[in-house]
RNA sequence: GCCGGCGUGGCGGAAUGGUAGACGCGACGGAUUCAAAAUCCGUUGGGGGUGACCCCGUGCCGGUUCGAGUCCGGCCGCCGGUACCA
């Protein structure tokens, strides 16, 4: 095994070798160094010296990433590529661009590879950052690294705890739907607990899921199969004290303004559903033979006189008192054959369940009483976790009745274009129901809703899916809260304590017990005589609520954004925010609410000057593997940017990245398809420059500094309109393609006039920037008039419509739609004579022959078509 | 189940209701070369014809239109999201 026959070893070098076929290595590392020590890319604030106020502004932010041990792989450059190519664009067009990185280092890996190894997270933190910074730079995108900020870096997240007093201090006003200071509230002489009850961050007991293995509760999403996501270990729901976030208070502005902004459809949909906002009301029932009352909700209150039954929720606080002794053992049976049950099983059950309480209720329209059953097709976590049961007009009570034998009465009339019998859930009239007969479901539901209100058995009642932010996490690697206890009461550290940094630990791991493992540093923990540091921590999402704040001016020391920075880049254009925003879907609901959501809270508070963050929101899709599957380590799958860029250069890379299909769509990577654009690239530099004798690349002598041809100015001119265009729309695929069009064409031509090629230039740079400064070079050494200058500081070019108007047009002739002849005629022809060209000829003949020419249709500048029968 | 998105050559993909398949990959043929690589030129949706040309073709069925890949209705398939939300 160890000699490597000599001939393979030669083949390879020999490979290497010939698809160099232009210098990028030392050109893009050339360039990278430059970019590097001139700071190129340096974007001014307002007030810096040499700032341009009379620039417009744009801002082209990119999801930042989690610095993972793994390093970038090509899926990670698409959407830092299409930011990056209209950061350079928007440059060339006179903006003052802003187009910064960072790094949401703060996380879980981290965390377990420091309690695997001991090695502290910040040590891994800095090696994974440095990693993809260093990968970043190979791709030469154009970055402001001033600017760069990291959500572990004390300096930040001392802004991070800034804003967690913001949010601690201040209340929801129903009235104004504002966030206020709850200084508001001391103003009206509200106690202390009273004010503790409103804060929009506030402690509550709340049911979460706890993993004791992983020593920390999980989100929803991170639960799978009742295993943690992480490791699979088991997971239990139990009630713990938890910081939470009143998120819910801001459900209504969440929803409606999402309107004015530039999103996809799908994600304003998915932001919509997840909030989940329904209209209806809440239902009193008096339990029957007792004082208690039974509260549901629903949405259909018209059909309140077809409730037959009730159902609760097996969780619901009020069924053990409820059920008589004849069903307690079935009751109690059912309750806990549901507590074993894990939420996946719960929601694959086909066949629904449930068991008779024994107890009653009254239905307050009719006095009648109805059997009140516990199902587990009824959640705790929604309305009231209870429901009335109208199984005519609802699906899920209908399979129930029919289960059980339970009684179903129909109240609502089907309109009578739709047939059928079973249930039916839609809209209709009102029958056999005294107070509402005869109206139509809308009526219907303000009337009982008023007479509900009128007799103290109900209200209108809005409903959300959407629950209240779970805040805290059991983990060391996260912002510590800037809050201490005492007897039992918390309060926020002075602003000049931030930030508050985590203490130094040797040992990571979970203390075993519901305490975090901060609670082990105890020193740090006890914060004076009385007082103890809280010791849970903020969850990842928190550093990434404000990050794109942050950027604006990431150096300021007195504030979270100065004020001028703020309003200028988030402030100014036609909109506010954050101009273009691309990151991928997975952060279609929880990054973009969360950030929203405490923007709104800045926004109400005077911190910022926008009520949205992102204005324009795209989602670039996913790079699968070469097989079709997903990018990852188990299928042996994963493309390192940097053996590509080894192999075909940065700008081959980006090139590559940009053509393989629109942004937002899925597609798979392709070696051969990184080739294709390589050799477009070689292609292009040999259009400039071809080697001598020696080898030696020099500027090809059919450059010259002549008049360019009508035929060049056209192709051209089409290339800088359809490369502007697509910029706009970030249809870079179709760009690149009549890219290479045109180098298609001017590779002909015998003679290459500079001025066409510099244009040529200008267009590609912002694609491929390092081969685009690096021929410019030698254009500038070898053509004096030009000057010394830069690519990247040149104009965007204008195109001129008039360069792109034929003297003469193909058109097309079609007989009855179907394409018989073609012809080439000046362009100032008349319909009547062009019409005339198109019966007259040749190869129109045998198909009008005998027929009755019925219309002509000539749309000017394609074709004729000939209608004949 | 429900809600999105998408179905176009061997492959990735182009096409303001107006020449379907731009551009690229792959394949085939040729030039160059001792030979190869690289490069350059040509062909490349399917079928028929010696040929000029002809017929068929954008998942399937129907509709609107002078004209449909594109618009409308109904199906089928794939991908993504979501799930007893009362």
């Amino acid at each position: 095994m160890l000699g490597i026959p000599l001939f393979l070893h030669k083949q390879c070098c020999v490979m290497t070798e010939r698809r160099k076929q232009y210098p990028f290595d030392h050109a893009e590392k050339k360039w990278q160094q430059i970019w590097e020590t001139e700071k190129t890319f340096r974007c001014l604030n307002p007030g810096d010296p040499g700032f341009d106020p009379s620039k417009p502004k744009y801002y082209a932010l990119d999801m930042f990433p989690y610095p993972s041990g793994e390093g970038l792989h090509v899926g990670h450059p698409e959407g830092y590529t299409a930011t990056d190519i209209v950061s350079r664009y928007k440059r060339k067009k006179g903006f003052n661009v802003l187009h910064p990185m960072g790094w949401d280092a703060f996380g879980l890996p981290a965390e377990q590879y420091a309690i695997r190894t001991g090695q502290h997270p910040r040590i891994t933190t800095e090696r994974n950052v440095d990693r993809f910074r260093h990968q970043l730079k190979r791709i030469g995108f154009s970055y402001d690294w001033d600017r760069e900020v990291n959500t572990t870096d004390p300096d930040y997240y001392k802004w991070t705890q800034w804003i967690f007093l913001q949010l601690y201090n201040c209340y929801f006003d129903e009235e104004t739907r504002k966030a206020r200071p709850i200084a508001d509230l001391e103003a009206k002489g509200l106690s202390g607990k009273e004010i503790d009850e409103k804060r929009l961050a506030y402690v509550a007991e709340v049911p979460v899921n706890w993993c004791a293995e992983l020593g920390t509760v999980l989100a929803n999403e991170e639960v799978v199969d009742g295993k943690s996501e992480v490791g699979g270990f088991p997971v239990e729901r139990k009630p713990m004290r938890q910081w939470m976030l009143r998120i819910t208070a801001f459900a209504d502005r969440l929803i409606d303004e999402l309107d004015g902004l530039d999103w996809p459809i799908g994600i304003i949909k998915r932001q919509r559903d997840w909030i989940g906002r329904s209209e209806g009301a809440e239902v009193d029932f008096k339990v029957a033979g007792s004082g208690e009352i039974l509260r549901v909700f629903t949405t259909r209150p018209d059909t309140l006189f077809g409730a037959t039954y009730m159902v609760l929720a097996p969780e619901h606080p009020l069924v053990d008192q409820l059920t008589t002794d004849s069903q307690r053992e079935a009751v109690t049976l059912y309750k806990e054959d549901v507590s074993r049950k894990s939420d996946r099983d719960r929601e694959e059950a086909k066949e629904k369940t449930g068991v008779f309480t024994g107890g009653h209720a009254i239905n307050p329209v009719n006095g009648e009483q109805i059997p009140i059953w516990i199902a587990d097709y009824v959640m705790i976590s929604y309305g009231t976790g209870a429901i009335m049961a109208v199984p005519a007009h609802d699906d899920r009570d209908f399979e129930f009745a029919t289960k059980f034998g339970l009684p179903i009465v129909e109240v609502v009339q089907r309109p009578e274009n739709q047939s059928g019998d079973g249930c039916f859930s839609g809209q209709g009239v009102a029958i056999n129901s005294p107070l509402i007969d005869g109206l139509p479901t809308a009526e219907a539901k303000s009337k009982i809703i008023a007479w509900l209100e009128s007799e103290g058995a109900g209200e209108m009642k809005v409903n959300y899916k959407l629950r209240d932010w779970l805040f805290a996490r059991q983990r060391y690697w996260g912002e510590p809260f800037p809050i201490v206890w005492e007897n039992g009461r918390h309060r926020p550290v002075s602003v000049d304590e931030l930030p508050v940094s985590p203490p130094d630990m040797d040992d990571f791991k979970p203390t075993g017990t519901i305490d975090p493992p901060l609670a082990k540093a105890t020193d740090w923990v006890r914060y004076s005589e009385a007082a103890m540091r809280e010791t849970n921590t903020m969850p990842q999402w928190a550093g990434s609520c404000w990050y794109y704040l942050r950027y604006c001016d990431a150096q300021n020391s007195d504030r979270f954004v100065g004020k001028e920075a703020e309003s200028y880049w988030l402030g100014g254009g036609n909109h506010g925010g954050v101009d273009l925003y691309i990151g991928g879907t997975e952060h279609a609901v929880l990054h973009l609410l969360y950030s929203r959501f405490w923007h709104k809270v800045l926004y109400d508070l005077g911190h910022v000057s926008t009520i949205e963050p992102f204005h324009k929101l795209v989602n670039q899709g996913l790079i699968m593997g070469e097989d079709g599957r997903k990018m990852s380590k188990r299928w042996g799958n994963v493309v390192d940017p940097l053996d590509v860029i080894a192999e075909y250069g940065a700008d081959s890379l980006r090139l590559f990245e940009m053509f393989m299909g629109p942004l937002e769509q899925v597609k798979p990577w392709s070696t051969k398809g990184v080739e294709g654009v390589h050799r477009f690239l070689a292609r292009a530099w040999r259009m400039f420059m071809e080697a001598d004798q020696e080898g030696e690349w020099k500027i090809s002598d059919r450059i010259q500094e002549s008049e360019p041809t009508k035929g060049q100015l056209k192709v051209l001119h089409e290339t800088i309109k359809k490369v502007t265009e697509d910029c706009e729309s970030l249809s870079f695929n179709t760009a690149i393609a009549q890219m290479m069009v045109f180098v298609n064409e001017l590779t002909h031509e015998p003679v290459r006039p500079l001025s066409v090629l510099v244009e040529f230039l200008n267009v590609l740079n912002p694609f491929a920037p390092h081969i685009t400064e690096e021929l410019n070079e030698q254009l500038c050494a070898h053509f004096p008039s030009l000057g010394n200058r830069t690519i990247a500081d040149q104009p965007w070019p204008e195109w001129n419509e008039e360069y792109l108007i034929q003297s003469e047009i193909e058109f097309v002739i079609q007989v009855n739609g179907k394409l018989r002849d073609k012809m080439t005629v000046s362009v100032d022809i008349g319909n009547d004579e062009l019409e005339k060209l198109a019966l007259d000829s040749e190869k129109i003949q045998p198909f009008t022959e005998g027929k009755t020419v019925r219309k002509v249709i000539v749309i000017p500048g394609k074709l004729v078509n000939i209608v004949a029968n």
